[in-house]
DNA sequence: TGCTTCCTTCCAGTCGACTGGAAGGTCATC
DNA sequence: GATGACCTTCCAGTCGACTGGAAGGAAGCA
């Protein structure tokens, strides 16, 4: 199939095939005689799993790396068990930061509700930001 | 003072600052006969505030907005507890999307615990991202 | 033959917040 | 007068994952 056709089944953009095929992400597929992408139905699956494996947050450069096992035939689950735990240490930070952040922002929107609006008026200051405990 | 001295004071880069005159954050200071950009001690004050600003989550735009407002002598309380609260919906937003691949990535975790290696074998299958339930 | 739709390559831009580096000017100190 | 620290401007690059657009070739149909 053409590489409009393997678009809209897996339901990228032509754009989006041709930049994983420049990053190496899927392999450069077989060419027609007029040089149109001709791929296999196989690559609807690759497509497939690369946004599944996305849909977990993994980045594009960790999904590559679980694909180079793959194609390289290795048993994989280890090396894809590795990747998870390591981004799901990363994703605790992250969700660690913005709760600090959160509560950071509760704080100012509750200092901004107790104060008068009348007495912000000093332009170097603002009392809703500065002044935290 | 000189850029030097403003950035060490107020532990930015030298960089940054002129960054952000570039983007109109801060305002462009006077200048020594020889070219030399020449601050206010009220420049530390308001490369602390930014940072302040943006320890709390704010973009620079958004600091930026509350900034003009402070410039112009507005009551800006209650500008900058509109932009806090539509932050805080964000921030919630982004909590949400990032405990929901949490939740994936331990599943993909438990499941890569309890397979075989062994049997990871198909190239096009990698049994730990695929056939979620 | 013309029209439309699809395809090709290549280059550049997006967002946010900087950072690096080149080429050259200025100031204080030895 | 030489050295070194500091300053100037300007241009380009970073990261991630694309997206936009130009210029031109190919396929199918009336």
């Amino acid at each position: 199939m053409r590489i409009g056709e393997l678009a809209a089944t897996a339901a990228v953009s032509t754009k989006t095939i041709r930049y994983y095929e420049s990053i190496g992400l899927v392999r450069e597929p077989e060419r027609t005689r007029s040089g149109y992408r001709d791929y296999s139905p196989a690559a609807v699956e690759r497509l497939r799993f690369i946004r599944e494996a996305q849909a977990t947050g993994l980045t594009l450069a960790e999904i590559q790396s679980v694909l180079e096992l793959k194609d390289a035939g290795a048993a994989s689950c280890d090396h894809t068990r590795r990747l998870v735990e390591r981004h799901l240490v990363d994703i605790d930070a992250q969700i660690t930061r913005l709760e600090i952040a959160r509560a950071e922002l509760l704080d100012l929107a509750e200092r901004a509700d107790a104060l008068d609006p009348t007495t912000c008026t000093d332009p170097n200051r603002c009392q809703v930001i500065e002044g935290s405990p």
